[in-house]
DNA sequence: CATGAATGAGGTTTCATTCAT
DNA sequence: GATGAATGAAACCTCATTCAT
């Protein structure tokens, strides 16, 4: 006797107007994060959520549609706190002190919560949730600070991306072993990105 | 009965003695390969990839101790065709065509069933899937030509591990977009990783 | 994490290979009918009919993709049952014996099981199963026959339905109200059906 | 907590004193009707008609004990509606027409609103609901009648439920399948009623 | 060995109802 | 009174796994 509503929506499903609820969501979405850290996707289960949340279940899904929402909500939580630290590179003088800010925004990133990080980043991924997060923004930042860093470079997009790629890759595969030595993983992840742009340019 | 999680075993039950059940385990692994790709990780089941190997679940469970055996077997597979053609660089003169080699051959292997290899390399990093496949011999590999390549350089270790997170990160995050021009996506590559090993080296 | 299906599938979800299968389809439609009419529409869910047939949810399942698909059958099934007796309306010589026939069968029919015909009549109504349940050759029966019982009748389809609206009418709210004299309540229904051919006619 | 089954007044909470609750109360009511008609039993729920009334969900809980205090109320609502309309079937001088009128107010009021009317028909006949809907009174109303439009015939109580099935019968499926033509229809409602009633009779 | 029917734990989601504010 | 956040029982449904045939 059912009726389904088809095509999954993502975003929350009401804004909280008292100040409560807002908690509530906050505590919602930080439970999410600390259930996917310690339990990876398989263990990521809505009733796991709320449990840790200190919520019940029904609360859980009376500001957020689904699991897919919870990542979502997860994912933009940690873009935007990403991008505001980011930000601060396009302050710095020189092309490639922003550049080298910008890396070590990322690393930081990356390796304060690396299983977090990790994870999400994969999440991003799933064909499911591709459009659900603005990418743009970021991609738009990095490509400034490239195109300051090495202004004769002609792909400047292409090169955003894989500098995004080169970091996130180096950078997960670091907190996944364990690392934990930033300063030396930030050298490495610099000699990557500048050999990059300094050697791929005059293709 | 409902899944239990208990003890898990996940090399084939039996070693496919006639040629008959070895064509069978073929069959389903390629089975999942393909219901991977196509499905991801939310519809890959153990039904599913049966029915695609046209073999009733029964017989997938004879040769197959669980769900998590068939992740396994594929990344041996594709482990294995890898490391086949990766183990070509030994026989290189130089070191950088050793290091050039293996790059080719990465990216060859990550942009042959792009999705495909973008998931198992995810899978690999479940912590559950750990143990079960053994990376030693890829990294020894990595390990020797790096060696071979930049000889004075301090962590061949870090610097293995490194490159196959520059190339991994790039090259699927390429396939991802879509990317199909895989000579400069080759370049871009060895742009990054001589860069990587040219510069982090004097640290 | 998770893909909706979307558009709801009513119809069985595989067909019965081996025997033992069928006599569970069999049991489960049964068990739906006896829950439907103990229970009524509120008491009626998935959980009560796998229980009543004696059968695991996940056997439900296996064979019907959600609950409205066991209305459906239930439907199918008692549509069947109603259409072979109707057929032998006409083997009758006369029209009107025919006529006289297929109101016996229907008051039968709805007579049988009170409630479970009430309540299928009301499901049918139910939009979302519109189409999903033939009336066509239901609705071509009673059109032949009345065709034979009034041939010079200017509109066979709109008497076909008020006849079978008339019956269903006066039959369920005689099982409602409990009423058991078969032969009365025929009587009645018969007068009903007669009337109504024999001066709305002339319209 | 969760739904508590338990003894169900389904009378308003309390009488509208305030003529601000009144209308309160009444739009609450229209919503619910509102609610029932666009979405049927399926969507038919508390929060759904609160947010149609443009009232809290609180405050409907005010006004009404439960979700069956809604329909309880609705069809109080409409039975009192065509009960006016009805009575005025007193006020004609011969039975006939007395019936006539009656079938009229019948056929008007199931085809004001067809899908509300046809659902409201099949709730009252929820077990649950049956003590709570005064059908007396209407039922003493068509019996009045018929007694005066067939003198001698032998069950006016038995020929009243009758009436008011084949009414109902017919009309809802007519209003089922969108007819709109009020004369005709009603013309072959008398059709049935009268045939009815002139052969019935003599049973 | 192969088959596929059966199982049921466990995940997802809804919605009637309560109650603190 | 009015509000709407919170609750949780109960329904829905899936899928890994087993086992009779």
């Amino acid at each position: 006797m059912s009726q389904r509503p088809s095509h999954k929506p993502y975003r929350p499903r009401k804004a909280p107007a008292q100040s409560r609820s807002e908690a509530t969501v906050a505590s919602i979405v930080e439970a999410a994060a600390q259930v996917l850290e310690s339990e990876g996707f398989e263990g990521f289960n809505t009733n796991a959520v709320a449990r840790r949340a200190g919520v019940s279940i029904g609360s859980l899904y009376q500001y957020f549609p689904g699991k897919d929402a919870l990542i979502v909500a997860l994912i933009r939580r940690e873009s935007a706190r990403f991008y505001e630290d980011a930000s601060v590179a396009l302050t710095k003088r020189s092309g490639k002190a922003a550049l080298e800010y910008l890396i070590g925004a990322s690393v930081r990133q990356q390796l304060q919560r690396p299983m977090l990080a990790r994870l999400l980043d994969i999440a991003e991924g799933r064909p499911a949730l591709r459009g659900e997060v603005a990418k743009g923004e970021m991609d738009a930042l990095v490509e400034t600070i490239v195109g300051r860093a090495a202004p004769r470079y002609p792909n400047p997009e292409v090169a955003a991306a894989d500098l995004l790629a080169i970091v996130k890759g180096m950078v997960d595969a670091a907190g996944e072993r364990g690392e934990r030595d930033l300063d030396d993983l930030e050298r490495r992840v610099r000699a990557a990105v500048f050999g990059y742009l300094s050697r791929s340019g005059g293709a």
